[in-house]
RNA sequence: GCGGCGGUGGCGCAGCAGGUUGACGCAGCAGACUUAGGAUCUGUGGCCCGCGAGGGCUUGAGGGUUCGAAUCCCUUCCGCCGCACCA
């Protein structure tokens, strides 16, 4: 479809508000902004404290979520948000408020450095490239950002306070007792005087030697380095946070498959705030969606820890389950293949009573154990999920005993187990669980019935089909020696055994989450170094604050070298462990000049949006990251943001669990540390919607341009083949992108901002539609043929005053358009501002002070055409800070009322009365009104229903 | 499978503390200005029947509550999104 560009001739009148002219409109108020800074929020130990009116006002901190600078540009879709908060910033301004609104860059991450692998330009700059191109896109749009404020994640200038921030992270704990994090220094304390003894089996801390000291300190910092199996990414050549795979057992990003490898790496101790993250939830103005999938992410669920002892060493397994009041229908027990505990007690041969089915054909269980081990480490996540179906699995040729009945219950390794959750085993419960179920229906294991089924199946499982679930019923076959759960409903059984257990010391009542700690290292060049440096015992040290920023030092080579992940003797090549020169240095600590080695990992891209809202505020202070006066101003607690936050953060849902759920976790460890005020970094949370584009995809299933496929009678064609049509995603890939230069050029930025907030509510995905935009064009010309006259250019507004319909009209709208533009709902917004502009169109001869409201009305969604008309009509200030026009409630109400007469239900006529018409009279006149009378056809009224003055419904007898 | 959101003209949508369905825009149709126009302006505008006056139908489908339902309740179908052996 060729794109519908107006090509009147500039001649036919010279003043005529064509593409021409808006494009020569825009560029000069763009400038005048930047001359005037008038965009410029101040401070509170700045301008604002020397300015008592300023100061008076209320504050808005509104933002986007910043974008990558990718190489490709922007196209349609992404200014969306921009323009939406452009819009409300500059409704804020008008209504009186501070406004704080910029825009940063988000540019540490792969696709510049992978861009670099392949051209050999230094990922900076391409990305300062990217930077540059991306600002002149959105200048063009007439975003009103603090440009003061404005910042990339990769300037040292930012990281060194990345830097910082994970130094705090590192040199804190977690005080359960306190419910706060606190400095590592006090938890030393608690271990030198003895107060808080060394946990476990270690020796007391004044016997602990540095290795011993460093070591124990990692189990409480909330930045440690562990071995645990992580996400190997071969594609990506870098390990990736679980927020980063997706369900299927791949990367997020490039949709590599991912493996389980067993690496060392940083963390962070995320999990200690899974309630706090959860609990906290319930204070913010988020989507509903996004915060539920926030809660399914932590996953908190309350149950218990069960011990079952297994042979006579002691040992015992300990399973979490939330339904220990069906602990007495535990019938086996089943182990995650990589649970440690199996290796330690497996028999040497197959013990009495083993069933053929249960081991797997291998002459020992250890044989077995090794096998089925095998078997499962060699699938992908991928394969294990789809070969869920089947319940598969080997017996360990050990017993446990089930703490109530003390009966010998047989453990089994099994896949459906995981390690990853709860404790990694579990007691089977496979009356009442399906998966157990199934699994003993295929093993050959016993299934007992423990509570009473309410859908008359009865108790005798050897007919059942599938498990049975019901958290109503009450329990039977519970009883045993010094306990009996028999006749307790479920909820009163659960806290009865909860409490038996207890009192034994065999288990406890206790919450468990899903949410695992943060992965935070990668093995790639372009993020922020770690500032961490081993010495020769290999001991981590955090460096010094006055050694930061610590820069990322140049390399010849960029790639990822990637390992065998089987092989434990190989790990993954850091592009910046090749620096032979950087790694290796010698520092002075404090105990003075030593050798060390620096950590060549590299942080992950979510640490630059973790916090950078709190640079937006105190951009350039190079003392602190941010002076606590000005984050309390914008950030801090405030009546309806009990947590405090940015009063309207704007981005996409796909941020549901990553960028979010960080930016939450370091925005409490800052608070818990006193570095800030605000317990949540964004107190309301918008996601607008996607921007669509129809793809044209060719017989073989190739995408063909999108503006090259002709329709005929509904049929699409390209190069005269039929192509088909499906509506996805707009990009370069798909040949359906459309930039917002080629808009701006063909009509000007101000009808791009209004075609996209016009399109739909802000928050749905709707298609684009290149032949729909030259709507919102024509409101703005007709705006201005309503002002300036377009042959001689002479403003031809009358100095009359309006007409009283007018006057409800313009205040109807004034009204309306405040509600709408308070709420983000700019669609209907425009259109009220649509039918006030069309209704003066009309009456031709447009009153100055109608002209000069309809003027700021539109001023914030299409700020340049109304800074041009404003000072047309005679103004000297900027419309910017000018106040948003108030209605009239006078006005706002209709003078008469259209009144619906109905017969049973349906329209018959219509009256124009008197909006405070008695229901008396209003009921006289309908019976009166001759089609009534018609549609009654001579029956008789039963009644009458009056909702004066809108609403008459007569029902015949 | 579980959870969430949503189905209104040819299209994007508006209306939802029950009370005129279709605001606003695109496309369409008619006219004006024009050498011409895919520019601009004016008018028109759900569907069906009817020359017309007028009548009937209509908010995914079916049912219910009500004088009255797009709006509330139940059942069902379709679409999109999220999670998914979570013990």
């Amino acid at each position: 479809m060729s794109q519908t560009t107006p090509t009147a001739p500039e001649n036919a009148a010279p003043h005529r508000y064509t593409a021409a002219l808006a494009a020569d409109i825009e560029a000069r108020w763009q400038d005048f902004w930047e001359r005037h800074g008038t965009y410029q929020a101040p401070n509170p130990t700045g301008d604002l404290a020397g300015d008592p009116e300023l100061a008076a006002r209320p504050k808005q901190f509104i933002m986007d979520m910043f974008p990558y600078p990718s190489g490709a540009g922007l196209h349609v879709g992404h200014p969306l948000g921009y323009i939406a908060t452009d819009v409300f910033a500059r409704f804020q301004r008008m209504t009186g408020h501070n406004v704080l609104h910029t825009l940063g860059f988000d540019a540490f991450g792969l696709p510049a450095e992978q861009y670099a692998v392949q051209t050999g330009t230094h990922p900076r700059t391409s990305t300062e490239a990217n930077i540059v191109n991306m600002k002149a896109q959105l200048r063009r749009l007439g975003l009103g950002h603090d440009q003061r404020r404005s910042f990339a994640t990769i300037d040292p200038g930012y990281y060194r306070w990345t830097q910082w921030i994970f130094l705090q992270i590192f040199n804190s704990w977690y005080d359960e007792d306190a419910g706060r994090a606190r400095p590592v220094d006090d938890l030393v304390k608690q271990f030198e005087s003895g107060e808080r003894p060394t946990p476990g089996d270690r020796a007391p801390w004044a016997e602990l030697d540095a290795a011993g000291r460093a070591d124990l300190l990692g189990e409480y910092r909330l930045a440690y380095a562990s071995d645990a199996p992580v996400n190997w990414c071969p594609g990506l050549g870098t390990v990736l946070a679980n927020e980063e795979v997706t369900a299927d057992g791949r990367s997020e990003r490039g949709n590599f498959p991912v493996y389980k490898a067993k690496l060392r790496q940083w963390n962070m101790r995320i999990t200690a705030y899974a309630e706090r993250l959860l609990n906290d939830l319930d204070g913010l103005d988020w989507p509903e969606a996004i915060k539920l999938q926030q809660r399914n992410w932590i996953g908190r669920s309350e149950g218990a820890r069960v011990d079952f002892p297994v042979g006579d060493a002691g040992r015992k397994i300990t399973v979490f389950t939330t339904r220990q009041d069906t602990l007495f229908g535990a019938t086996y027990m089943v182990l995650a293949p990589e649970h440690p505990l199996v290796g330690e007690v497996v028999p040497p041969s197959w013990p009495e009573g083993t069933r053929p089915a249960w081991t797997g054909g291998h002459a020992t269980p250890a044989e077995a154990v090794a096998a089925y081990r095998a078997q499962a480490a060699a699938k992908s996540d991928v394969e294990r999920q789809a070969d869920a179906k089947d319940k598969t699995g080997v017996f360990t040729g050990v017993y446990a005993t089930n703490p109530v009945s003390g009966e010998r219950v047989p453990v089994f390794i099994a896949d459906y187990v995981l390690m990853g959750y709860g404790t990694g085993a579990i007691m089977a419960v496979p009356a009442h669980d399906g998966r157990d179920f199934a699994f003993a229906r295929a093993f050959e294991l016993p299934i007992r019935c423990v509570v009473e089924p309410t859908d008359g199946r009865g108790t005798d499982t050897a007919a059942w089909t599938d498990a049975f679930d019901s958290h109503e019923a009450k329990l039977v076959n519970s009883r045993g020696e010094d306990v009996s759960l028999d006749g307790l409903a479920v909820p009163d059984a659960k806290a009865e055994i909860t409490r038996w257990l207890a009192e034994r010391g065999i288990g406890e009542g206790t919450v468990n989450y899903r949410l695992r700690d943060w992965l935070f290292s990668r093995q790639r060049y372009w993020g922020e170094p770690f500032p961490i440096v081993y010495d020769e015992d290999g001991i981590a040290h955090p460096l010094p604050e006055s050694m930061l920023p610590l820069e990322l030092p140049e390399v010849e080579d960029y790639a990822p070298r990637t390992f065998d992940p089987e092989d434990a003797d190989t790990s993954p090549e850091t592009p910046l462990s090749r620096n032979e020169d950087w790694v290796n240095v010698t520092l002075d600590l404090g105990d003075g000049p030593r050798r060390y080695r620096r950590e060549t990992n590299t942080m992950p891209n979510w640490a630059g949006s973790c916090w950078y809202e709190l640079r937006y505020l105190d951009p350039h202070n190079d003392r602190r990251l941010v002076d606590p006066e000005i984050e309390r101003y914008w950030m801090g607690p405030r009546e309806g943001a009990p947590h405090g936050g940015v009063d309207l953060y704007v981005g996409g849902a796909e941020h549901a669990v990553l960028h979010l759920l960080y930016a939450r976790f370091w925005s409490k460890v800052l608070f818990d540390l006193g570095h800030v005020s605000s317990r949540e970094p964004f107190h309301k949370l918008y996601n607008q919607g996607m921007i669509q584009a129809y793809v044209y995809r060719d017989s073989r299933g190739f995408p063909v341009p999108a503006a090259e496929v002709e329709e005929r009678d509904g049929v699409f064609r390209h190069d005269g083949r039929p192509v088909t049509r499906e509506l996805g995603k707009m990009g370069k890939s798909l040949k359906n992108a459309v930039t917002p230069d080629e808009i701006c050029t063909d009509y000007g930025a101000d009808t791009l901002r209004l075609y996209e907030l016009a399109m739909g509510p802000l928050d749905v995905s709707r298609p684009w539609d290149a032949r729909a935009v030259v709507g919102q064009y024509r409101l703005l010309q007709r705006l201005w043929r309503n002002v300036v006259d377009e042959a001689s250019g002479a403003v031809t507004v009358v100095d009359e005053e309006p007409d009283e319909e007018t006057l409800r009209v313009l205040h109807k709208a004034i009204d309306g358009v405040t509600q709408d533009m308070a709420n983000l709902r700019f669609n209907t917004a425009i259109a009220k501002i649509t039918e006030l502009n069309n209704h003066v169109t009309k009456v031709r001869r447009v009153p100055r002070r109608v002209a000069e409201a309809a003027v700021l009305l539109i001023a914030p969604l299409a700020p340049h055409i109304a800074e041009e008309l404003w000072r047309r009509l005679g103004h000297e200030d900027s419309v910017v800070h000018h106040p948003f026009p108030v209605a009239d409630p006078a006005y706002v109400v209709d003078e008469t009322v259209t009144c619906v007469v109905q017969v049973k239900g349906k329209v018959r006529a219509r009256l124009e009365v008197a909006p405070g018409v008695p229901e008396a009279e209003l009921e006289a006149l309908a019976l009166a009104e001759p089609a009534v009378v018609a549609a009654l056809g001579g029956a008789g009224v039963r009644k009458v229903i009056v909702r004066a003055p809108k609403l008459v419904n007569i029902v015949p007898a």
